[in-house]
DNA sequence: GTCTGTTTAAAACATACGTTTGACCGGCTA
DNA sequence: TAGCCGGTCAAACGTATGTTTTAAACAGAC
């Protein structure tokens, strides 16, 4: 190893390990291991833990933001005034992330999975670097979904972007383990191309769903 | 403290801890301390911290369980022969829920939030735990979300049952995180009640949307 | 009163963790 | 050649974890 892709097969590592097992239940030891590099490599090259966690996502997620950034612009400029529509606006969304360059052909399941994780996991250090560094592209995308759906109500809206979050963490951020539970027995493809193209139809539906109260057949449940 | 609410309150201690923390960023000396008991109950009790993590499902799931199987057969004789519809099955479920007698207001978000960490968080004892105990109201839910949608391929109902669960253990799961990173300045109400009154539809709405390929503009992104 | 199951207290156990240290190597410049 | 210096390495540091052990109290049941 002449000079040094140590930094890269640390991060190599350390993003697999984490995708797979959660950020405290990998150890410094695993991801060195896993990369044949020494232990004390890790501080020396990042400092810490967690700054090797910010990395990872920073590895990602600047390029992608980029990206993200200039096909918002595309689609504004096609769009020439008009606000875009729902569909339009998430799927700029998983195409930027789709085209990504990949390291891998994992690539992108696995940092849809770290970001999954990044909410679920409540890791305060972690969620306050991603909201320093990349905040404004996400402002964009909010903005954009509130002019998409102009008929919902600022609470209705509110509610379903979460829905919409959650369903797209959690399906990437759950890795094998629903296949598991779901007990699975069909060949199920894992391309996230065709989980986005599964994904997205489902959560336009959802977000231009008729109001709540239209469909609830029991208003006001009662509670102990 | 006469006979034994020890295990009551380490059981709470370790409940609340959990949902807030993970479970392997908890440590024991934090919950028997917030439970104000010796730090050797809790093996003395249970056995194990992963035995522990159990007992805190077992006491909310099983009646849970219960009272859905219960719900379900309430409805499937209501409906005398038909399958229950999208969203029957789905309000049986909330209903069932949201009715559970509760310990304290947090109750159910709690759980919800401790089941969605139960996907997430990789803990291999913990899944086969609950595959083990209570795989039966589960695949009969399956099974009802099956007759529900007879117009859906097995695999696009796969995947939009994983997009449901990933939407509710995520909204329900997410407490004050996503508040703050939405920036939400509207008050927004946070009853579980009001909340399913708005996923409901949201979840119904996707589960029927039109087939994927139907809608996305872009058949077959291409990828590096 | 005695026994049995709980509970507390305090301490120690072995292990794993993130981090730090100091020696060492190899190529570079002066 | 001498000196430096970024990088690597084995080893150790201090701390926190889950678990176990010892002892002593305390309660209720027989």
């Amino acid at each position: 190893m002449a000079q040094s892709d140590t930094v890269d097969r640390i991060l190599d590592a350390a993003e697999e390990l984490f995708a797979d097992r959660g950020f405290s239940e990998t150890s410094l030891r695993m991801i060195t291991s896993k990369a044949k590099v020494n232990l004390a490599a890790v501080n020396y090259h990042f400092g810490s833990k967690n700054a090797l966690i910010h990395a990872v996502f920073a590895r990602f997620l600047t390029p992608f933001s980029a990206t993200l950034d200039n096909a918002f612009d595309e689609l504004e400029a096609r769009c020439d005034g008009e606000p875009p529509t729902l569909n339009q606006t998430l799927w700029a969304l998983t195409e930027s992330a789709v085209r990504m360059p990949q390291r891998n052909e994992k690539g992108i399941s696995i940092f849809m999975r770290l970001l999954g994780l990044a909410y679920t996991q409540s890791q305060g250090h972690l969620r306050k670097f991603l909201e320093q560094e990349y905040s404004q592209p996400f402002s964009r995308f909010m903005r954009l979904l509130k002019e998409a759906t102009p008929q919902l109500s600022s609470v209705d809206r509110y509610w379903r972007i979460q829905f919409m979050l959650g369903a797209t963490a959690f399906t990437m951020s759950s890795s094998d383990a629903l296949r598991d539970i779901l007990q699975n027995k069909l060949g199920v493809e894992t391309t996230v191309q065709e989980i986005a193209a599964r994904l997205v139809p489902f959560l336009a539906a959802g977000m231009q769903a008729k109001d709540a109260m239209l469909v609830s057949p029991a208003a006001k449940p009662s509670v102990a």
